[in-house]
Order: C-alpha cells, then sequence, then structure tokens
DNA sequence: GTTCACATGTAACAGGTTACATGATTGG
DNA sequence: CCAATCATGTAACCTGTTACATGTGAAC
C-alpha cells in the first residue's frame, strides 16, 4: 500500500494535516499499516491536490507555524472507495529475528539467547502498547486491529518463550566454535 | 535486511548460482524473509564479488545455459558473522487486510464478508504450506522459523474465525448505505 | 507447436528515506 | 539556555521492481 492511499484513508477518517498524518501512522491507529515519513507524505498530499482527491486549507494559528488542513473530496472518497473494493494484497512479515535463527547455526549459544530475550522484551512491550490501546480507543475498526495484533503477539511470545531450550541448542557446537576461533 | 545480505546468508549455507537464490527466497527456506527478484540478486551478486565477499566459478552445462556457481569467501564469511552480531531490526508486519478492517464503516457487511473468506483462504493456504515444509525439511533453523509460522498463522485464523461476527457488523449502517447510494 | 524450466543480465522507473533548511513557542 | 513540539517542504540518494533482451531443451 502506498502511502498515498494511506493518506487518503486517514483524511476519509476525519480532515488533518500532514504533521498529524505522520503521528497517527506511527503512533495512532494507522500505526500497525505504514509508518511513513515527511518525505513521502507531503509530497502525496501536493498530488492528491493536483489530483482532486483533497482540498486544502491554511489556517493561521498564534503562536505556531501556518497548517495545512487537508479534508478528502466527493472524488478522493469514491477513489477510496474503489480502493477498498479491490483484492488486498497479500500480508507481508519480515523478520531479522527469524533471519538471525535460521542462522543459528552460525552463533554461539550466548548469542542466540541474548537475540531471543532481546525479542522476547520487544514483543512485550507491543503487547503492553496494544494493551492500552485497547483501552484507550473505541474505534470499532481499530478495535478488531488491536485484538488481531493482541492475537499474534501473544502467540509468538509463547512460540518463542516454549521454544527456548530447543533454540539454544540450536548453536554451533563447541568443536566448530573453537575451529573458527583458531 | 537487503537482499545483499540475502545473498550472503544463503551463500552461506552452501554454493548457489543467482537462480537458484531467486528460488529459494521464494519457495525454499528463506521464502519467510524477502522475495528478491532477478533484478535485484545478479546486482547484489556482482557487487559481492567485487568487495570480495564471494567467489565466482563458471560452468558449462550440456544443454542447459552456463551457470555462474557463487561461493562465500573466509572475508564474507566474516562479514555475514557481523552482521549476525547486529542486533535485528524490528519486525515489520503491513497488512492491507486489516487496513480494509480499520476502514470497515465505509464497507457494507457483504464485502467485509467477501475479505474475511478470502483472507481466511489465504491463512489456510499458508498453513498447508508450512505444515508440507515442516514434514520435509529436517533444517534445525528452518525448523524453528516454520514452527513460528505456524503459531502465529494459527492465531491469525482462529482470530479472525472467532471474531468474524462482530467483523460483520462493523459495516456501515443500511441509512449511510442509502445516503451514500442517493 | 507451445509452454515450462533453466539461466543471466540491464535499463527505466517507482517509491521511499535521510538529511537538510527554516522558524516560533513552551517547558524544564 | 536547551530541548522538545509544532509545522512544512525539498533534494540527493538508495533500493528494489518491471519489463525487456536472449537462448536451449524437454515435456505435453
Amino acid at each position: 500500500m502506498h502511502v498515498r492511499t494511506l493518506c487518503l484513508g486517514i483524511l476519509a477518517f476525519g480532515d488533518a494535516t500532514g504533521y498529524e498524518i505522520k503521528k497517527m501512522s506511527e503512533e495512532g491507529r494507522f500505526s500497525h499499516f505504514i509508518d511513513a515519513s515527511y518525505g513521502s507524505i507531503y509530497p502525496s498530499l501536493t498530488r492528491l491536490t493536483e489530483d482532486g482527491l483533497v482540498d486544502c486549507r491554511e489556517e493561521q494559528q498564534s503562536g505556531k507555524p501556518d497548517r495545512k488542513v487537508y479534508s478528502i473530496t466527493d472524488k478522493g472518497l469514491a477513489a477510496f472507495a474503489a480502493e477498498l473494493g479491490e483484492e488486498p494484497a497479500d500480508d507481508k512479515f519480515k523478520s531479522e529475528f527469524l533471519f538471525l535463527m535460521m542462522c543459528a547455526e552460525f552463533l554461539t549459544s550466548e548469542r542466540i539467547g541474548e537475540a531471543l530475550d532481546g525479542y522476547e522484551a520487544r514483543l512485550r512491550a507491543k503487547l503492553d502498547i496494544l494493551k492500552e490501546a485497547k483501552a484507550s480507543c473505541d474505534h470499532p475498526g481499530s478495535q478488531y486491529c488491536i485484538g488481531y495484533g493482541l492475537a499474534i503477539y501473544q502467540a509468538a511470545l509463547d512460540y518463542v518463550r516454549e521454544s527456548r531450550k530447543s533454540a539454544l541448542a540450536l548453536a554451533r557446537s563447541k568443536t566448530a566454535e573453537t575451529e573458527t576461533v583458531s
């Protein structure tokens, strides 16, 4: 999914500035999809405006910089609806942690233990964020996504904990270790 | 993780051609990470050779095109070990399906049902592939990754099935539907 | 006879990131 | 006084994809 679509989707829920879109994509309800940078958001908004899918109004603020508030147009809403009508692309899951575990035979068991600890900690942190979000957000669509996130991160955490021993056993053998050192 | 690192990692397990690396990244043991295209693999191998991290020998074959078999060098092995020593980057999970569900209030319950059916089918297909891989692959590191995949895809499937009713209820109301139509 | 598997490679293009440029106000 | 928050935007760069170019042999 392109940043352009993300912007359009966020604006379908209500007006926002580029700055706010960035925030939402990295902290808010939309953080499960992409975290877009300013370098992609601002050009996207310019393009969307040129294409007539969004409107822009400038607002002066006392003390703060001017802001450009974007609203979705009817044409934009139609384009968004059309995109939602298409078959969603396959999920993409990329994990450097799993790549590391795949290559565990090149590592010492100490290094694997370290990686497992770090990964577990991150999973816990994500679960905490999701639990907090679940309690504080009342948007039904978001609740569905949060529930999904809780389910899979919990499953991942359970797996990593349960398989810890066998994971450590993947390490390169002591003999191989000495071979490499010598 | 870059295609370059993926190539290096695959070659750490044994010699391969660019063609074989592509196959492994989309079907084999390494398919959980990236599916790289020829347009990125071949240039990566050229660069790795220039940098002395891999060696290349050309092999003629009767009836088939010549092939270039790449082997990792000591320098390459060291570079690979160094990369594995670094903290792995955060997992990246992107789901257009979840984006759709987040925006469910813009959809009819029919469309949501359709999306749920499609998503469920894909999850089942992935689970089947993983189950088959589990039975046919005896590499321990791969087994760990397959186990992880089974755990999270199963959790996702369970969630999608259990929450189906509430998911369908996310649809836009009939009044809103009529409003949009008129 | 046509499609598939084998096999390598390039060029144009798309998409996004990073770093930079600018600048006011508020809170510690 | 320094850092953070608000706020917008551009240019250079990096990485990767798509489509193209080329060619053989086997299977159906």
